[in-house]
DNA sequence: ATGCCGTGTGAAACACGA
């Protein structure tokens, strides 16, 4: 089974590249993230004409996370136990969905980004990746061999390696030292990330701004974190980097997994 | 060339991204 996590930085603007992507690579389960559009707006007919099931979770025009499968989709759920909110309202956003496909727990996740390492937000970050972790732990402690994977923009550089230049990043999130003990703390609760291994020196970000893709500075923050019962299964990895080039691209490029049936 | 920020909202300027 090819599963493959792409944050589309909206789905309306990225439509045609989207079924064009799932026209040329063959997947059968596509996480997606960064929808920027409600539930009413999103557009069904990308999906349905190439034959892919879809369940998507779009509140308004932030977030929002979609899971399309060729092979089976059911019992699709919005967010996750004790998911944090955010706002005055504390209210629910749209980063969360999972459906079981084939057999896998995929999860399709974006999470917060932080914004700074003073800001509201990069507590909302840590606390959400928190409870993320409580809530996989208590999912592989129901079934060890359950086959789950979280999919998603996890918006953490776990390595150095993962951004084009450590000096650039003194004093900003993604790479700040509780950032990536909370991206561990995942990996600890009984997860492999699958990707790297596969892809070395790889990144699957890279910033519209400041020519960023043609000067090869990117970050890696897109993963793909298995079970064991499914990390085992994995043949191959890759990551779609002419995704990014050309008019109409989206900043994050699809990080695609084989795994073995 | 991969090329100097993009998307949504709403109709100018701002929120958000990382």
């Amino acid at each position: 089974m090819r599963i493959a996590t792409w944050n589309v930085n909206s789905i309306r603007a990225r439509a045609e590249r989207v079924g064009a992507f799932l026209d040329r690579s063959d997947v059968d389960v596509l996480a997606i993230q960064e929808l920027k559009a409600k539930d009413s707006q999103f557009p069904r007919e990308v999906f349905d004409s190439r034959g892919y099931e879809v369940a998507f979770h779009g509140l308004n025009q932030w977030n929002g996370v979609a899971i399309a499968s060729r092979v089976g989709l059911a019992d699709a759920r919005i967010g996750f136990e004790g998911m944090p909110g955010w706002g005055e309202d504390d209210a629910a956003e749209a980063r969360a969905i999972s459906a079981l496909c084939a057999g896998v727990r995929v999860h399709s996740l974006y999470v917060p980004n932080g914004r700074e390492l003073d800001h509201p937000h990069y507590a909302y970050k840590l606390a959400w990746l928190d409870r993320l972790r409580e809530a996989v732990a208590a999912e592989l402690a129901a079934d060890a061999a359950a086959r789950l994977v979280l999919c998603g923009d996890f918006n953490v550089a776990p390595r150095d390696e993962d951004v084009w230049d450590m000096a650039e990043f003194e004093g900003a999130t993604h790479v700040s030292q509780p950032e990536r003990d909370a991206f561990q703390a995942l990996l600890d609760a009984g997860l492999a990330e699958v990707t790297r291994a596969h892809t070395p020196g790889a990144y699957t970000f890279w910033d519209y701004q400041q020519l960023r893709f043609p000067k090869k500075q990117g970050m890696r923050i897109d993963f793909q974190l298995a079970s064991r019962a499914l990390a085992e299964r994995v043949a191959d990895a890759r990551i779609d980097r002419e995704e990014r080039k050309g008019k109409g691209a989206s900043d994050h490029a699809p990080v695609i997994v084989d795994y073995a049936d």
